[in-house]
DNA sequence: TCTGGGGTCCTAGGACCC
DNA sequence: TCTGGGGTCCTAGGACCC
């Protein structure tokens, strides 16, 4: 999709179509998430901070990013790839690979290239249609060059690399086309002299190996060769689970960093248990006011998904860092995944010497409690979990008594009880505007209201196309959905499309 | 007004085990 | 008895991606 936050506010709100909008964070030390392409004309783009967006456009919209409106547009769109294919791999909220030849859609077309690209063509007007947003397609032999395609693609476009052309078309291209070459990587290739990926894959193997370490070497030297056979995966089980805070101001009170720790802590394991998941290995992150950054882990006996363990844990993890000169960032995060937690183990252990008592004595097997794989009395809700001593304490956060539908971040839906639906489009000294317009109106006025005018509240975002955005606000993210099948991922890969943001 | 948040993968050293 | 070799797990850091 592309440049997809921006792109849907555009789509949701009329004033802002033709007009320079960043999404990102707002505060003081927010970075740009996306510019549409208005404002990357005044230099603005990902990852730049904010304050210095605003300096070379600043009269362009400042936006806090609503997830789930994004995540329900991304959804349509998803959803039509499937149509495609079943071996559908998404990268992030805007962009997937599709696995062509694993599905039906090249049936019909007369086959090829030519095939191919109806079928990518034909994506692009069900998206518009869809969504009323603009996609990018890359078609060509594997993952990689259909990513440089869609890359080339964008926006609004369609690229196709015909196979046998790949070598010439890398040959002049940056070494940092390549997926997986960064700064780094980039700066080790240009001291040995090679700039584009014509020069990598005349340097040969050794070399490469020799500069960049076994995995990446092998992986660079075949990509400049333009060789690259991973297969598309579907559906990935998450690896790791994590959250973390940038402050404001810089933090220095113990007691205040390890109150963070704590809600962090809490948080991680929210996010855990709406996957169905639990984690092993804890880890704590801090990083100083001199931007330095450290971790912290540790490896628990088993995998657990009860909030007091991972508190504690990070707690532990912490008291070993020193945080006396500021620190400007912590984060809590749990690793080593899995479906069942140590408590679950324990229960089976418990019920299997129940029946192995049950059996000494003659009495029928599963006599009393549930035997692994059957449902207890807790089903749904894992022993010991919530009991946890400061579960339910609630902690009041220092300084902030204003609740999370009384902040009004600029972008955000409200409604009004005589003027109607509307976003924010700023707020200070007590004051709020508001822009009374919604996606299908014309471009509306702007009112001013006091902070906490009772006809003032917060709203759902309205879906692009039609309806409300469903349960998904930004307050409470729609939780994740775990796979209950996963398809035999793989096999052959080529060709592969790819929509790129 | 300098640098977000959520991830993945790789490397390297030490502990530990056989 | 001065000293092998392989494998796995854990920890920490770093590069990279969107």
């Amino acid at each position: 999709m592309d440049a997809f936050f921006a792109a849907v506010e555009q789509a949701s709100k009329p004033s802002l179509r033709g007009k320079p909008v960043v999404v990102g964070g707002l505060g003081p030390r927010g970075v740009v998430s996306t510019a549409s392409y208005e404002a990357r004309r005044f230099g603005v783009h990902s990852a730049m901070p904010t304050a210095q967006a605003r300096r070379l456009a600043p009269n362009a919209a400042y936006l806090g990013a609503r997830f789930g409106l994004y995540r329900a547009v991304s959804d349509v769109v998803m959803e039509l790839l499937h149509g495609l294919s079943p071996l559908v791999e998404p990268l992030s909220l805007d962009e997937a690979f599709v696995d062509l030849e694993a599905g039906q859609a090249l049936e019909g077309t007369q086959g090829g290239a030519e095939g191919a690209r109806e079928v990518g063509e034909r994506l692009r007007r069900d998206i518009a249609t869809a969504t009323g947003l603009t996609g990018s397609v890359g078609l060509a032999g594997s993952k990689m060059l259909a990513k440089i395609a869609s890359e080339q693609a964008k926006p609004d476009g369609l690229v196709l690399i015909p196979v046998g052309t790949e070598r010439g078309m890398l040959a002049p291209l940056s070494v940092r086309t390549l997926p997986g070459v960064g700064p780094a990587t980039a700066e080790v290739l240009r001291r040995a002299g090679i700039g584009t990926v014509g020069e990598i894959a005349e340097a040969g193997e050794d070399e490469l190996l020799r500069l960049l370490g076994r995995a990446h070497g092998i992986s660079v030297h075949a990509m400049a060769h333009g060789v690259d056979d991973r297969p598309v995966v579907a559906e990935r089980d998450a690896k790791s689970v994590s959250v973390e805070d940038t402050y404001d101001v810089d933090l220095t009170d113990r007691t205040r960093v390890r109150l963070e720790v704590e809600r962090l802590a809490g948080r991680c394991v929210t996010r855990l248990r709406a996957a169905g998941r639990s984690g092993r290995t804890v880890v704590i992150k801090v990083r100083s006011y001199d931007f330095s950054t450290l971790t912290r882990s540790e490896t628990l006996r088993g995998p657990t998904d009860d909030a007091g363990v991972v508190r504690e844990a990070a707690l532990r993890l912490l008291d070993g860092v020193d945080t006396t000169a500021g620190v400007r960032l912590l984060g809590v995060g749990v690793s080593g995944l899995a479906d069942f937690t140590q408590e679950d183990l324990f229960a089976q252990a418990q019920a299997a010497q129940g029946r192995a008592a049950a059996h000494e004595t003659g009495t029928e097997p599963g006599a009393d409690g549930p035997g692994p794989g059957q449902p207890g009395p807790d089903a749904g809700e894992r022993p010991g979990a919530g009991q946890a001593a400061g579960e339910a304490a609630a902690v009041e956060e220092p300084g902030a008594a204003v609740p999370a539908d009384r902040r009004w971040i600029p972008g955000r839906d409200v409604r009004h009880a005589v003027h109607g639906r509307g976003w924010v489009q700023g707020s200070g000294v007590g004051k709020v505007t508001v822009r009374f317009e919604e996606p299908d109106s014309a471009p509306g006025r702007v009112r001013t209201f006091s902070v906490d005018d009772p006809q003032l509240e917060s709203a759902e975002p309205v879906m692009l196309g039609a309806g409300v955005a469903g349960p998904a606000t930004d307050q409470s993210p729609a939780p994740a959905i775990r796979p209950k099948s996963r398809s035999a991922g793989g096999g052959a890969s080529p060709p592969t499309g790819t929509s790129s943001p």
